[in-house]
DNA sequence: CCTATTTGATATGGTGCATAACAATTATCG
DNA sequence: CGATAATTGTTATGCACCATATCAAATAGG
C-alpha cells in the first residue's frame, strides 16, 4: 500500500525561507492559513488523512487497509451475501471490488462460492483464517487506534463527533 | 474532475436480492453495517466524500476544486511566496504542485514571476481575475455550502466539529 | 572556486475511482 | 415456449491523486 512516508508530505513543515537580515519578529516565516482554517471540508480531509495513516500503522501487524478491514467486518456481519451486495453497501463499485476480493481471497481470508440458486453470483464467506485475522485486527483497532483517538478528544466528544459525521454522510 | 455520478455509487442502495418466499419481515434485505458504524475513520471518510461532492457542486459556477480553492485562498492571504512555500503548507508535494499551478495560470487566475533576489524561485501572485474569482467562490462556499452544513448541524455543533477535526489533524 | 543545497520541473509508478463492454446466467413477457 | 431484457462477475481503460527519483539552473557556504 506504500504507506511509507505519507506523513512527511502532510507535515506543514515550515519551509526554509530566505530571511531578510532585518526580520523584525523571530517567527515571521509562518504562512497564514487564513480562512482555510474555517473551511470544514479542509479540516475534514486533513483529519481523515491523519486518521487513516494512524489506522494503517496501528493495524500493521495484520496488514489490512481501512477498506479491507471494512470488507471483512461486513462479511462477518452479513454472511452469505454476494459481491454486488457487499460492494454497494460499502460504496465500492463492482468492477473495483473484484481486485479487492482477489487480494483477500489469495491471502486465504475469504472465499467465493458459486450460489446454487443463482449461478451468476458468488456467495462470499469468511474463512477461519479470515475470522481470526479480523478478530486480531479488531483488537488492534480498539486498543491502539480508537482508544488513543477517544483519549485525545474525550469520550463524550468522540461520540458526538462520530454522530455528526454519520449525520453529514446521511443527511447532507 | 468527473464529479458526475459519485453519489450513485455511494448511495447504499438496497440491492435487489432474491427474496425467499417465506421472508418473515418486510425489510430483511438491508445489510448490517455492524461495527462499521462505530469506526471513526469510516465515518470520517464518508463525510469527507459527501462534503467534497457538495463543495464541487456549490462552487460549480466558478469551476474550482477544493484543492484549487485552497490554493487561491492561501495565495490571497500570503502574497509574494514561492511554489515550495505554498505547496508544503497545503501538504502538496512540489512535483504535483506544478500541474496545479499550470492549470490556474492558464486560466489567468494567478501568475508566476521570477524573483529578482533568487532567480530559482517563482513568486506567486493572484491576478485581478484570480481575486475576482476567489471572491465569487468565497460567496458561493459561504452561502451555498457552509451555510447548509451549519444549518444541518447547528451553529455550535458545527464549530465544535471544526475544532475537533483541526485537533485531530494537529495533535493525533 | 568547488561543493552542497535549493527550486522548479519532468518522468514515472502506484492507487483509487469511474465508465464501457462482455459472457454467462436469469428474469420477463408476448 | 422463446425472444428479449436485466443481472452478475469480470476485463479493459482512463482520469485524478499521490509519492519518488532525477535533472538543470541558481544559490549558498566553505
Amino acid at each position: 500500500m506504500t504507506a511509507s512516508k505519507t506523513a512527511a508530505a502532510v507535515k506543514p513543515a515550515r519551509a526554509a525561507r530566505k530571511e531578510p537580515p532585518a526580520e523584525t519578529a523571530a517567527e515571521a516565516s509562518e504562512l497564514m492559513m487564513g480562512e482555510l482554517s474555517e473551511l470544514l471540508g479542509y479540516a475534514l480531509k486533513r483529519a481523515q488523512l491523519r486518521v487513516f495513516e494512524d489506522f494503517l500503522q496501528s493495524v500493521a501487524p495484520v496488514q489490512l487497509t481501512p477498506a479491507q478491514f471494512s470488507v471483512l467486518l461486513l462479511l462477518d456481519a452479513n454472511p452469505g451475501r454476494n459481491q454486488t451486495e457487499i460492494a454497494t453497501t460499502l460504496g465500492i463499485l463492482r468492477p473495483n471490488f473484484v481486485a479487492m476480493l482477489d487480494a483477500l481471497e489469495s491471502r486465504g481470508l475469504c472465499q467465493r462460492t458459486r450460489s446454487p440458486s443463482d449461478r451468476r453470483s458468488h456467495i462470499l464467506v469468511l474463512t477461519d483464517k479470515g475470522r481470526a485475522t479480523l478478530a486480531r485486527a479488531k483488537k488492534l483497532v480498539a486498543t491502539r487506534h480508537e482508544a488513543r483517538l477517544t483519549e485525545l478528544l474525550g469520550r463524550d466528544n468522540s461520540a458526538a463527533l462520530l454522530a455528526m459525521l454519520a449525520k453529514i454522510a446521511r443527511e447532507f
